[in-house]
DNA sequence: ACGGATGTTCGCGC
DNA sequence: CGCGCGAACATCCG
């Protein structure tokens, strides 16, 4: 589920479930999203009763505030999603925490894979704990300088998109837009991220700044009330809303080229890329 | 049924 | 010490 958009989209949702409510109480079954029982313990005794103030974004972070000073920290992994249900309702599948509120409603949140996180600090340490206070521009929040860019990846050896999944380079892309942001640079994964030239900077921050953009338009349009029916065999409602990633074999969507998708693994992750037109 | 999946962290080797 | 790589984590889906 969770790259930047998806976890901007995750955290204006739990900002209205949250606004203007207290939390009666908070629980917790023993899970790996907990780093341990002692942080468990404090979900449960430090959430109870506080009211809700603020939700903040880091890259894939999301940072809350309630009142005395309580602040949460918490990462979606791979799986994570919050989800509202009527208090007294069963509780959804792999809830892994619960905060009751005080308007009749539960905040569930799941995660199948419990690579998410959970945990509590104060909320004046939330942006200097070292995993938010090491993470680069939010191409959102802070916007992307080709330049600043340019310095980061010029600093290592890596591969191109090995660097760019790095959230110290960049906050927030993932595997997808990574791949994607490649692609519409016309940049290829495996090359070294320290031979960009300043020219290139600048087409992969455009290409970054796009595929942010194209993803945050998509779930608004399938968030919106309004949102149009899908037809399974209508070839405009692909199920994969990307336009290379996962899609290797498929011809490459650029107009007027002729490649064809391959993919290849970098660091551990499959990248899809048009080895014609990705240089 | 097997393989791979949108993320992060840790340990190992160079 | 710094860098880079691969494995590990737990479950679901095609």
């Amino acid at each position: 589920m969770p790259e930047l958009p998806e976890v901007e989209h995750a955290a204006s949702l739990l900002r209205g479930f949250l606004a203007g409510r207290h939390i009666v109480r908070a629980e917790a079954p023993r899970s790996r999203v907990f780093r341990d029982e002692a942080s468990r313990r404090a979900f449960v005794a430090k959430l109870r009763g506080r009211r809700f103030e603020v939700i903040d974004r880091r890259g894939k972070y999301m940072l809350l505030t309630f009142d005395g000073g309580v602040g949460l920290l918490a990462h979606l992994g791979m799986t994570g999603s919050f989800e509202r249900a009527r208090e007294g309702a069963a509780a959804p599948p792999h809830s892994r925490a619960q905060l009751h509120l005080d308007d009749g409603h539960v905040i569930h949140y799941r995660d199948p894979r419990m690579f998410g996180r959970i945990a509590i600090h104060t909320s004046a340490e939330l942006l200097s704990l070292p995993e938010i206070a090491a993470i680069g521009p939010d191409p959102l929040r802070d916007g992307v300088d080709a330049k600043v860019l340019h310095a980061a990846l010029s600093a290592t050896k890596r591969p191109l998109k090995v660097a760019l999944m790095d959230g110290a380079v960049i906050a927030g892309l993932g595997n997808i837009h990574a791949t994607e942001a490649l692609w519409r640079a016309k940049l290829h994964p495996a090359r070294r991220a320290d031979s960009l030239s300043r020219t290139d900077a600048s087409a992969l921050k455009r290409g970054i700044d796009a595929s942010i953009t194209f993803a945050i338009e998509q779930i608004a349009r399938e968030t919106a009330p309004e949102a149009p029916l899908r037809y399974v065999n209508d070839p405009q409602n692909d199920e994969n809303p990307f336009l290379v990633y996962d899609r290797a074999g498929e011809p490459c969507p650029r107009r007027g080229c002729k490649g064809v998708l391959e993919s290849m693994v970098l660091g551990g992750r499959t990248s899809a890329f048009c080895p014609t037109c990705q240089k």
